[in-house]
DNA sequence: GGTAGCACCAAAAGC
DNA sequence: TGGTGCTACC
């Protein structure tokens, strides 16, 4: 019998002896090794709340680490369920647990505590602002991919003034010159990137004893998610925390692997032994997802990867149904073959939420994406853009930014002429420029706009905007996040000026912004300790509020479509591959940098999403950007065993337009609505129309007029989908209601 | 200061 | 093919 107490045996119930182990295991290092589908979550929560009913630790002594704020959010959770203890735990993703570090420790590294974080795209506006600044073409040096090589840098631990000891041409020499100001611009603006958050640890840990002392004293057990996907900075994190007590719990799959272009080592696990010669290893296999015979195709897929764990899934739910591989004439075929089948799924009685299709590129889905509306097979598209990506949300959120941190010159900038108030770029950059010479802030020279030599409307406007804002900064002491952030909505002006415009998109966009208000009067709500700075570091930490977890509430009822790096984590009924063909997957890019064995693993954590049905479609030929082209079926296909294929050809195709039933009765909709109808009589008896009408179009439905043109023209926006569209009062289908 | 037109480019995306 | 970012204009 093992050493389990009454508390802890709850915990035990259900796993399978290798779970059972892992959960188990004795204090010091440990690595699992668990297979897709192995109940690694499981095995995770069971063993933070294993090490607390044992009394090995305290909630508050756990750091537990994950790659996303979802993960951690669900692990979080399944703690609460499992021992309901999970308040105080740090469970968490790197850069969270890093942001909270610095933000006790800023000072330390010259930093205030309550610096700002900046995202991609504010990176990329730094790194462009350096190329200007050095005098740099943009085109010769695109901003992305020299911000791109510098992030990778900074994720290798390399710093600026390592980096310009290697330069070994005139590409490296400038990059070297713009991480350097790079670096100088965002320390002046108390800001970090999302790199820095790991390497300014890796900083502050090795470079002050007694901070490392304190921290690794704080915890003491370490666990990590996903550890193939740790990046060298992650790595020495992880090392400096768990040195004193080496409690280093983590768990991962090689063979998942997917991220290695965005700066993972899967040397940190395949190394892992080599790092901790005591470390003991736990493999899961057994899958409780997938039938035997979609395990056998991975297998068979994924050992032909050198850099491996040898690993090897199996599983007691049965061989279970052939795997489909399905040829295709061109992508339309292969949107109308999956349309179908999933209509068969339908038909048959599976819920479309237990359906996927995945894809390599985001591109692929819009043929796909026609052939579902006209099948009217209800889907979502998982990906596309971000809420905090938004342009009205960014805005609201550098208000507050300049608020917490008036140093902050990119998100003042940001803001400062927006909405419009006369303050265009010749007056910031005059500003600017006279905060350079006397070694002040942008903020600061917003005190004495005369000074910087502005006209008197201008510096009028810099002194009001001033004015409102050391306002707001007086409020915004007293007042939650979410009522100060409706306070400078109204105040800005933004809010009123959305609604004056009456369009569709402003209505949209004001939601957001009121959704915005929510989400920081629930961030009020539910954290221990609410602050501005809180709430901002934590948005910062956010990308996907809405799109994932729209997935899991309205998504019921809905097939998926995603790439195939979206889906890792996910499992279905069935799942549909398109695109299986040589250069779409593997891609073309991966083949010529010879990173087949990634491909690969994409193609293992695709085969290893499906319970029960396993769909591979590749067409004969597809378009391209724009053009046309041949490609042979991937190789990935051959390498599953024939004996577990089933092979379906279609027969040619003779026109695409008389096949498939259901789409029979669909008629093309041409883009505009006046070429629509080329070739009709005009008629007598059009309305004469103006702005303000509502009318109602035969084809379109109810709309209303928001405009007219020359020729008589009129133009209407229409209510079924908001589209705006120009039409020819003589032609058009259209009477007054 | 706003936008129409045009040239250019094209993998994946967490924090 | 379609989205984007810059220039040239109003």
């Amino acid at each position: 019998m093992s050493t389990a107490t009454d508390s802890t045996d709850h915990l035990l119930e259900g796993l399978n002896p290798s779970q059972r182990e892992a959960v188990t295991l004795p204090d010091g290092p440990a690595l699992v090794i668990a297979g897709a589908g192995s109940g690694k979550t499981r095995v995770l929560t069971s063993r933070i709340g294993y090490l607390l009913g044992e009394g090995r630790a305290r909630p508050h002594e756990v750091l537990a680490i994950t790659f996303t704020n979802r993960a951690a959010g669900e692990m979080r959770e399944r703690v609460d369920q499992l021992v309901g203890a999970s308040r105080g735990m740090w469970v968490m993703t790197f850069h969270a647990a890093c942001g909270r570090i610095l933000r006790r420790e800023a000072d330390r590294l010259g930093y205030r505590s309550n610096f700002t974080i900046y995202d991609q795209a504010d990176q990329v506006r730094v790194v462009k602002a350096c190329l200007e600044e050095l005098g740099r073409d943009p085109k010769r040096f695109p901003p992305r991919g020299i911000h791109s090589r510098i992030s990778s840098e900074k994720n290798r631990l390399v710093s600026a003034t390592q980096f310009r000891e290697n330069i070994g041409n005139f590409f490296e020499q400038v990059v070297a010159d713009v991480f350097e100001l790079y670096e100088r611009r965002l320390h002046a603006s108390n800001a970090m990137d999302f790199d820095d958050l790991l390497v300014r640890s890796v900083d502050l840990l090795e470079s002050f004893d007694d901070v490392r002392e304190r921290w690794q004293g704080a915890f003491n057990h370490l666990l990590v998610d996903e550890y193939q996907d740790t990046n060298h900075a992650q790595y020495r994190i992880v090392r400096l925390l768990s040195d004193a007590h080496r409690n280093v719990f983590v768990v991962g799959d090689v063979d998942q692997a997917i991220y290695t272009w965005r700066g993972a080592d899967i040397r940190n696990i395949l190394d892992f032994e080599r790092d901790f010669p005591d470390a003991r290893v736990v493999r899961l296999e057994q899958n409780y997802r997938s039938s035997q015979r979609i395990l056998d195709a991975a297998n068979a897929v994924i050992e032909n990867n050198a850099g491996r764990i040898e690993k090897r899934l199996w599983s007691d739910l049965g061989m279970g149904e052939p795997i489909r591989v399905i040829e295709a004439e061109d992508e339309h075929d292969e949107a109308r073959i999956v349309a179908a089948r999933i209509g068969g799924l339908l038909e048959g009685g599976s819920s479309a939420s237990d359906i996927a299709v995945f894809y390599r590129t985001n591109a692929q889905s819009r043929v796909l994406e026609d052939l579902l509306v006209r099948h009217g097979v209800p889907y979502q598209v998982i990906g596309g853009p971000r809420f905090y990506e938004r342009a009205e949300i960014k805005d609201a959120m550098a208000y507050l930014s300049v608020l917490d941190n008036p140093s902050d010159e990119i998100a003042l900038r940001r803001i400062i002429n927006q909405p419009r108030r006369g303050i265009g770029d010749a007056s910031v950059d005059r500003l600017s420029a006279t905060a350079g010479f006397s070694g002040r802030s942008l903020w600061t020279a917003l005190e004495d706009p005369e000074g910087a030599g502005l006209a008197t409307a201008a510096a009028r406007s810099v002194r009001a905007f001033r004015a409102m804002m050391d306002d707001l900064r007086d409020r915004a002491v007293e007042l939650p996040v979410g009522d100060l952030m409706e306070l400078l909505l109204e105040r800005n002006g933004v809010i009123e000026l959305l609604e004056a415009e009456r369009t569709i998109e402003a209505s949209g966009r004001i939601e957001n912004l009121q959704e915005l208000v929510g989400v920081a009067r629930e961030y009020v709500a539910r954290s221990e300790e609410p602050s501005l700075a809180g709430f901002l570091q934590e948005v910062s930490l956010t990308a996907d509020a809405d799109a994932l977890a729209a997935a899991d509430e309205s998504g019921g009822g809905r097939v998926t479509l995603m790439t195939l790096h979206n889906a890792k984590g996910l499992e279905f009924d069935a799942v549909f591959v398109i695109g299986m063909e040589q250069n779409l997957f593997p891609h073309a890019r991966s083949i010529e940098e010879a990173n087949i064995e990634e491909e690969r693993r994409l193609c293992y954590v695709a085969i290893t999403r499906a319970r029960r049905e396993l769909v591979l479609v590749y067409a004969r030929q597809r378009t391209l950007f724009g053009a046309r082209g041949f490609n042979a079926p991937s190789q990935f296909i051959a390498e599953i065993p024939e004996n577990l294929i089933e092979h379906e050809r279609r027969p040619a195709a003779f026109g695409s337009t008389t096949r498939g039933g259901s789409s029979s009765g669909w008629q093309p909709s041409s883009a505009g609505a006046t070429t629509q109808l080329q070739g009709i009589a005009p008629r007598d008896d059009a309305p004469t129309l103006s702005v303000g009408d509502n009318v109602m179009h035969d084809q379109l439905g109810e709309g209303v007029v928001t405009g007219t043109a020359d020729g008589g023209q009129v133009i209407v926006r229409f209510r079924s989908d908001g589209s705006e569209r120009r039409l020819l009062l003589a032609y058009a289908p259209l009477k007054r209601i």
